[in-house]
DNA sequence: AGAGTAGGTTACCACGGGTAGGTTACTTCC
DNA sequence: GGAAGTAACCTACCCGTGGTAACCTACTCT
């Protein structure tokens, strides 16, 4: 029975390493993305945990080992995700969709980490510049690899990379947008992308008059 | 070893406001995108302007605010470089490929300073990411007006802010991957997004058998 | 020539990332 | 029980860097 005793010495309760990095990335977590990662202070961080400055630097070494910390959880769920739903299309389409709604989905739901990086303001530091490139690059490729079974050599097919990139680029951007648009749902958002790279906008230049 | 006053007083040229401003922002620029934006320090580019660190605060109000104008003027200009461009053309098609093209030209000649915001690693302040953000939001509203002239209440006219937005975001990643490959000219560039807005993946699906 | 001002400086502060080195709670093994 | 060992933890500090106060001086204009 070691309940807290009175004010003069606090009876400091020792917490194992596991437990206390749990406590420290989720109050990391929200304090980065709640004052951005430039104007949080590892003071305050240290702080709300109820420790020390220099146990957050025995434990993540860095400011930046920090944010990090808190990203690369939510990233590679996310890869696993976007990768085991994508494989089970049976068709590139399938596939696309499938990776894309799982993509959406992550985001909108368990991605408080990830938009912490993602969204305006909060990035600084250029490891954390890295994490977001490295994870690019990993649903680039996961595009690549899924669609180059399929691919003949025809247009699409030698240029899978590139066009894969723009897949990336447009996915994420729709998801920051998908932000400030609730309403619009995990399926909407990839049926977007799955217009658009289906040929959506070849009905719009079809339909429209050839002046000038 | 007095004072350092026993060198004879360099006779320190004074420089109008506007001319030392231009050698500020160049100087800014070049150590912003050498070193990033966090490990630039004003003094280093106050030293290597040949001024007092205190001048910069007074031209340019804070370290955030140099960052900024160092890329206002690329913004501004890239900007106008696409519109007008984009505007040249008498189809939509044609807009969107113009405006394309005019981007990729300007992110691969004219572009440090814009690429010093979009590169990895150079990002840093909140005000950077919002006038990120407000360049994408120019080039959306852009492409939003430019195609909804033509778009009839199809299921991309219906959709045109969300798919400008996929085309802005894989546009602006597309760019990065140029970076690397330098071989890409800007014009084929531009044709691997029409190639995916005009339904590339299309031919792809239905290449494929349907199973995997 | 002397006033007014744009251009310029030195010297300083405070905040925050990061660290050296010591202290205390808990475990282990006799 | 108690010494020994270790993992958790702290206080107190350093110092780089963004930012500022207060003062100075080259140049211009009448």
């Amino acid at each position: 029975m070691t309940t807290s005793r009175s004010a003069p010495t606090a009876p400091r309760r020792r917490v194992p390493r596991a437990e206390r990095e749990r406590q420290m990335l989720e109050v990391a977590e929200e304090v980065f993305s709640e004052r951005g990662y430039l104007a949080s202070s590892m003071d305050e961080i240290a702080e709300r945990v109820g420790v020390s400055k220099p146990m957050l630097y025995e434990y993540f070494g860095s400011k930046e080992g920090l944010l990090i910390a808190c990203t690369q959880q939510a990233r590679s769920e996310l890869l696993r995700v976007t990768t085991t739903t994508a494989l089970k299309g049976g068709t590139p389409e399938e596939m696309l969709r499938n990776g894309l709604t799982a993509y959406f989905e992550f985001i909108q739901t368990h991605g408080r980490a990830w938009l912490l990086l993602r969204t305006e303001g909060a990035f600084a530091s250029p490891s954390a510049a890295a994490e977001m490139e490295a994870s690019r690059a990993e649903h680039t490729n996961l595009i690549v690899a899924s669609l180059s079974r399929f691919a003949p050599s025809e247009s699409v097919g030698a240029n899978l990379e590139p066009v894969a990139e723009v897949i990336v680029g447009g996915t994420e951007r729709l998801a920051v947008w998908c932000q400030q648009h609730p309403e619009v749902s995990a399926e909407q958002a990839a049926d977007l992308v799955m217009l658009l790279a289906r040929g959506g906008l070849a009905e719009l230049f079809a339909a429209s008059p050839n002046r000038g």
